[in-house]
Formats: structure tokens, sequence, C-alpha cells
RNA sequence: GGGCCCGUGGUGUAGUUGGCCUAACACGCCUCCCUGUCACGGAGGAGAUCGCCGGUUCGAAUCCGGUCGGGCCCGCCA
């Protein structure tokens, strides 16, 4: 019966058998530490007997072992506990050494991600570098929590289409049985044509941006956390992703504390509710980041990545967030895509946000045309053909009753890059994909 | 796509105004010593034609040109 490693301090006084990898050797002469890795932890193991500590000549961090011996409470023991009179069993031996070291921090300094990455199934069982991916899963759960709560329904659309639709972005094509197929820029008609089906989705799925971007921000694939939901107005869909986020956090903060801890991360600064994420308009942004940099951006459609950072920083001091709605996008403008709505009250204004977290976009959040006929005017002033292939099934869902609706996608490795204070989005990523990099 | 910067043992770095470099240091690895380590400690050892090609020079890790690989910022974009 195999014993995992956060449960050894439970096994004080019985014979215990664990099963893990060799993560530290530490010979001491007639006295030996070891330390074994499982998906739990890692347990010290004590080896007094020199039969025991001859098995482990030659082998390398990375040996799998099964240890079985004697669980003694020991303070001085990482955990409390450690195993005592140990038999090792070496279950599959390691005899090259590894190309790099996994029992301390590696370097994420920029220039050095390389390495990181190329070695990248060595280097993520760093468990400094797990910790980042136990972030990630939790943030994806309490994504999931969060929807479940509220009534949303999980989905999954499809990322080879026909052909691209939505604009912006660069997509990439392939071979489809003598067709080209792209791969999907975002769930976004097929997420909004669920709302005629379930009113509230989402879906937790990779999309693909052909861009030639070459950033700390980009990647060619990355997760989107892609929501939409039905009878809802602007304001309230912010709220919704203001909850949305503070849930996130305090799920990270009481199921990570260990990781956060490991990545320095002190605390948070953030209102409870939605409702109290500070709403400023890109104007006013350009506006107070002229004032304090004398850099002007006043006039431009969208905020300067320095701004982003700057206007989050500013929001931590001022306003006690560092979570901000970017509001008051127009709706003259390429940002302004044709499934948008504009703004009742002032149609030279979108219903549209963009969510900042410690200075970098997370989200973009919008209310969506839900008029067929408007919907088809803007479609065309956009230069889209209603009857293509493409749009077709989108618009057919509007045919036959779309109600006002609106919806985000939210990027996942942003958002844990920024939690843990990561430099590159990279660092997030398990294995990612940019201009530069297809493997690992 | 534009600008700037970087490539030195397995890893991280120093050296880069040409000669003292027969390339240094730390970690890792190998051998030996060490019974409470937890970045264990100590002694010794192996391991790099300095990304690649060409040029300048009596002499190149160092200067020049090209090339390949990578980073950061901007743009595009989320």
């Amino acid at each position: 019966m195999r014993t995992l490693a956060r449960d050894i301090a439970e096994q004080v006084g019985k014979p215990t058998t664990i099963q893990g990898w060799l993560h530290k050797k530490r010979l001491l002469g007639g006295l030996a530490f070891i330390l074994v890795r499982d998906r739990s932890g890692v347990v010290q193991v004590v080896v007094e007997d020199k039969d025991e500590v001859e098995k482990l000549r030659g082998l390398q961090i990375g040996t799998v072992l099964e240890v079985s011996g004697d669980v003694t409470k020991e303070d001085r023991a990482p955990g409390g506990a450690e195993i005592h009179e140990p038999k090792l069993n070496v279950l599959v031996p390691v005899t090259d050494e590894p190309p790099i070291e996994i029992d301390k921090p590696i370097s994420h300094k920029s220039e050095n991600l390389d390495t990181l990455l190329d070695y990248r199934p060595l280097t993520l069982r760093n468990l400094q570098e797990k910790a980042i991916f136990k972030v990630q899963a939790t943030v994806l759960k309490a994504f999931r929590e969060f929807f479940a709560d509220n009534d949303f329904t999980e989905i999954n659309s499809p990322k080879l289409l026909a052909e691209a639709t939505e604009g912006g972005a660069e997509t990439f094509k392939l071979d489809y049985f003598g067709k080209t197929a792209t791969l999907a820029q975002s769930a976004q008609f097929y997420k909004q044509m669920m709302v005629g089906v379930f009113e509230r989705v989402f879906e937790t799925n990779p999309t693909y941006r052909a861009e030639p971007s070459a950033t700390t921000r980009h990647m060619t694939e990355y997760i989107t956390i892609d929501a939409e939901i039905g009878l809802i107005e602007f304001e309230e869909l912010m709220n919704y992703a203001g909850d949305c986020l503070a849930y996130i956090i305090k799920t990270v903060q009481s199921e990570c504390a260990q990781e956060l801890k490991s990545w320095n991360v002190q605390s948070f600064t953030l209102p409870e509710s939605g409702k109290d994420i500070p709403r400023l308009t890109i104007t006013e942004i350009h506006e107070l980041f002229l004032q304090a940099t004398k850099e002007d951006h006043t006039g431009e459609d969208d905020l300067a990545p320095a701004e982003e950072k700057w206007i989050c920083e500013h929001a931590k001091k001022n306003l006690n967030s560092e979570a901000v709605f970017v509001v008051g996008w127009p709706a003259k403008s390429k940002t302004f895509k044709f499934y948008h709505r504009a703004n009742e009250q002032d149609p030279e204004l979108a219903d549209r946000a963009d969510l900042l977290f410690r200075g970098v976009e997370i989200t973009t959040l919008s209310m969506r045309e839900n008029r067929y006929d408007k919907l088809i005017e803007q479609l065309k002033a956009n230069g889209g053909d209603p009857d293509s292939a493409g749009y077709a099934p989108l618009l057919s869902a509007y045919k036959y009753g779309m109600p006002p609706h609106g919806g985000w996608g939210w990027g996942l490795e942003r958002t844990v890059q920024r939690i843990l204070g990561l430099n590159n989005v990279k660092e997030a990523t398990l294995f990612p994909r940019d201009i530069n990099r297809l493997s690992p």
C-alpha cells in the first residue's frame, strides 16, 4: 500500500512504502539523506545502511524509487516526519546526468528562457516551476466553479474552421483534404450561437493567432476562457467579470498558499465585488498618463502597453484596486468589430471594456449587437458577405431569435502570469508556442 | 515588420579598449573523506577548439563582414 508524501506525518510509527522520483541526494558518509518526490510533495528518507546507500551509486536525479521503512516523527525533517531504516527498490534507474538541475530555482531571466523551455519536460519537475501550473489548474478550477455557481453550461466549439470570419487577427491556414481550413482565432461565433441554446455558456480551449508578435504578452496558441451570457446588460457583464476575477484570486489564495509563497507573492489589492473595480475611460487614462509621464497618447483609439502598466499601478495606489476596467472605446474605429454593439445613448461609443490586471489586459468583454438587421448592416460595412459559409450559421441563430447578450474572452496564461508576477506569459505556459517556437 | 541587445564546459556567469587566455568562477558530474543534512561541508579530478563561416593581424573569445539561434521594446494583436 503506497503512502503519498503529503500524508507521511500520519504514518508515524507504522511501516510505510512510498514511490516517486529521486529528487535530491545528500551523502554525509555514514548517513545519507535522500528526498523522494511524488505528485503530492517530497519526503525525506534517512539511509544509514551502507548497502542501501550503495544502491544509489551511479544513479542520477530522476531515478524512480520505491522506499519502504518506518516513519519517525522528526522536527528536523521537512514536513515533521521522515522514513528510517529504508529498503530501497530501484524501479527505473537513471544513469545519464540530467542537462539541468531541478532541485533549486531555475533562472527565469529573459535571456535564459530558451534553456528553461528547451528542457521543459525536465524543468517542469522543478517544484517552483510545477507551482506555476498548480496555480494555473486552480485558476481554471475557480473559473469552472464560478460558472457553475452562476448556472453556465460548459461547451466545446470546433477549432478547425472553413474560413477566417471574425476579423482583426491573422489566422493559421492549413490543408484540409484539398480545401483550406483555418484554426479558430476564438470561439466567438459558436458561443454566441450557443446563447440561443443554453443562454449562459463558457469554454476553456486553445485559440490560435498567426500574428507575428514578439512580446512578453503574446503567443500563437493560448487558452481563452470564453464566456457568453444572454439577457444581460453591459454594466452587469462587467460586474460578472469583476466578480469572477475576485473569486479566482480568493480561490488561489486559499488553495495555493504554498505556491504563492514560493513565488514570493504577498497579497492582492482587489475589491471583493466586481462592481467596485474602477471604470476608467481611454480618454481619462490618456490624460492621467500624460500628466504623470509627459508622454502623449491622447487621441489614440487604444492604450499603449506602457499606459496599461501605469494605470494599474496608479489604481493600486489611489483606487485600491490592481484591476481596472477600461471603457469608452470608440464605435468608429478598427477596434470595433462588426458583432460589437454601440452604446444606445452615445452611438459614438462601444459597449465594450478591457479588464486590466497588474498591468496587462487579461480580458476583453463586450455587448454584441443582437438585432439581425443591424448586425447585417455592420457586417456589410465591415466588408463581410452575409451569404458566405463563415457567417451564415451565426446569422441563422440571429434570424430566429437572439436576445441582448455579451461575453468575454479571458487569457488564462496572462492571468497566471500576473498573479505570480512572471515577466513573460510563456513562463506561465507548459509548452508555449510563439513566432520562434513550435517545440517541445 | 522596425529598433536595440545577447550567443563562452551540462547549467548559470566572468573575461570582450587584441598578446598576461595553455580561457576563470559557481552549480552539476566522477573519486575519496564526513552520522542530522536541508543551497550540507572538505580534498582531488574530468569536462569548452568561446554559435557557425569568412576576413583583418605576427597574434582573435575579444576587431570587421556575413550567417544561424535567442532576448527586449515598438507595431500588429488578446
